[in-house]
RNA sequence: GGCGUGUUCGUCUAGUGGCCCAGGACGUCGCCCUCUCACGGCGAAGAUCACGGGUUCGAAUCCCGUACACGCUACCA
């Protein structure tokens, strides 16, 4: 095992999107494999053929993609220990199976569904344990069937599916790298399945295959596959090889603290893209979600690179965590803070111009979808939206005409005296030589002062007018960007058609 | 039912025998900043460390029980 190159893999079955759980198990092992200095791998486990569904691998992969989590080796990207589709690899598995059924580790079975349900049935209300009653375990390997009847069955074509024999008072020990010595009893687990009829393997044959011949050092899943370890391990042991380092992943949980699931809230990643979080964002926050630096560190905001340099398996705690996105949301916050304009102006400009396809505006189109003017909103807007795409629609003013103006705020700041006093004011911006921010202010200030009055008095009615609502940047800064026609177009409709609301 | 795992503020967590009548972050509330909204700053509330026994001069930390939760118990992964 020493100065072997570090394996890791993350194995999603083919059934959907990928689920935010998914991502957390893909991100550890990326992180770990990275860490390490090693290869990070996905491996696609289509062996359920009635739950396959189309594009869904493609769809993982992409996600994982986008998130910055770039296979080394995968079914899309190739490699050197593929194929990496389990449904291309039945042949392997049936070579092993072969091998097994030859070592007295495995036994055929031709039970039916329905007769293993009824046995399952009887066995609970008989308040035992619903374990396979080896009624097909051979003769010679300890059982009561003889070959000649098993032979028979199989001579006819009876569709049948293959067992592993788990020795009867065996314990099982290993040591799991985030939870410590385990031991099981063999006694409590059933004769697994390991081919089904349809020729097929389970998971549990072909993940140990496959773990094993894609040479992984490392498997970090889910917490969930911590009771079948016992027959992974038995299985290596059959098999004679050395199996690889195990950690198991707490969990995630829903707010009730079950396995975090559809029904109770979005967990498919691609919910969240859609959304608008960025992937800094989700793989930072579900980073977080089990795993910290510790030592006394404080740090909440980590690179995909800056994860790589601390990750560590030691430092996943035990239990699971609950999934909410009150510091999901936090954490975009922090992201659109600090991104550079460029970058969100990539993201932004499209949405506009398609915003633009849908709606008229009599702001100049070419000036206001490029990026001096984009830069300008951004900085004025960063501060204050949560994600990016509300530089388009929550500061929406700034490329659209306001269609009407928030009431609660005309209530408040539009006296009687308000369109008089912005009749008065408007020649002062038209006739300014720089319309700028600076400019704006002392103007204002200078118009005010004579009459004793204070800047609010304009700044509140302005903003109404240029905006229609009560809340967003500095005034001054948000008329110099919005530009002098605009700003004048828009109080002068909003003299014509605000009122002094009614008592 | 059996087996397994887990249990520190509402949530994510720090803590590996004395520095902890428990620290940080999110959220909540208050104050300051201020043309609004945010940002930022400051502060507050919030955990008898699941419970009960031990061990020890001393336990959130070690041991043993109990409770509860979750997972698994398929020809699903």
């Amino acid at each position: 095992m020493v100065g072997k190159r570090v394996r890791t893999r993350f194995a999603p079955s083919p059934t959907g999107y990928l689920h935010v759980g998914g991502l957390r198990t893909a991100l550890y092992n990326y992180l770990f494999a990275k860490r390490m200095g090693g290869d990070f791998i996905v491996r696609i486990e289509d062996t359920d053929q009635s739950r396959k569904v189309a594009d869904a691998q493609e769809n993982l992969i992409k996600t994982l993609e986008w998130a910055g989590l770039m296979p080394d080796e995968s079914p899309l990207h190739g490699g050197d220990f593929g194929p990496y589709l389990q449904s291309e690899r039945l042949d392997i598995y049936k070579k092993y199976c072969e091998q097994l059924l030859e070592e007295g580790h495995a036994y055929h079975c031709f039970a039916t569904s329905e007769e293993l349900e009824e046995n399952r049935q009887l066995q609970m209300k008989q308040g035992l344990q619903p374990k396979y009653n080896r009624k097909w375990l051979p003769e010679d390997m300890g059982g009561s069937m003889p070959r000649s009847e098993i032979q028979k069955k199989l001579d006819e074509g009876v569709p049948s599916v293959v067992r592993m024999k788990v020795p009867d008072y065996v314990s099982v020990w290993f040591e799991d790298i985030i939870r410590g010595p385990i031991e099981f009893d063999s006694a409590t687990i059933d004769d697994q399945v390991l081919m089904k009829s349809d020729g097929f393997p389970t998971y549990h044959f072909a993940s140990v295959i496959d773990d094993h011949l894609m040479e992984f050092t490392h498997i970090i899943r889910g917490e969930e596959w911590l009771p079948s370890m016992p027959k992974h391990l038995l299985l290596y042991e059959f098999l004679g090889w050395e199996p690889p380092k195990y950690a198991h992943l707490p969990l995630l949980l829903n707010p009730d603290r079950s396995k975090l699931s559809k029904r109770q809230g979005d967990v498919s990643v691609e919910d969240y893209i859609r959304k608008g979080y960025s992937s800094e964002t989700i793989v930072n926050f579900v980073a977080l979600l089990g795993w910290n630096q510790g030592e006394g560190c404080e740090q909440e905001v980590y690179s995909l690179q800056e994860l790589i340099e601390r990750f560590s398996l030691e430092r996943v705690g035990k239990a699971g965590s609950i999934f909410t996105i009150d510091k999901l949301n936090w954490l975009e916050k922090q992201y659109i803070k600090t991104r550079p304009a460029e970058d969100i102006i990539r993201v932004i400009q499209p949405l506009l111009i398609s915003e633009l396809e849908k709606k008229e505006t009599l702001l100049d189109r070419v000036t206001i979808t490029g990026e001096r003017y984009l830069e300008d909103v951004i900085e004025l807007m960063r501060e204050r939206v949560g994600f990016e795409h509300e530089f388009v629609t929550f500061s929406s003013y700034f490329f659209f005409e306001p269609e009407e103006y928030e009431e609660e705020a005309v209530k408040k700041r539009w006296t009687p005296d308000t369109s008089s006093l912005l009749g008065e004011f408007l020649p002062v911006l038209e006739s300014m030589p720089d319309f700028t921010a600076e400019a704006i202010e002392v103007a204002l200030k200078e118009f005010v002062a004579p009459k004793g009055l204070k800047t609010a008095i304009l700044i509140h009615p302005l903003r109404i007018c240029s905006s229609g609502v009560s809340f967003g940047p500095s005034l001054y800064h948000m008329l110099e960007v919005l530009g002098r026609e605009a700003v004048v177009r828009r109080i002068q409709k909003g003299m014509a058609v605000i009122t002094v609301p009614q008592q």
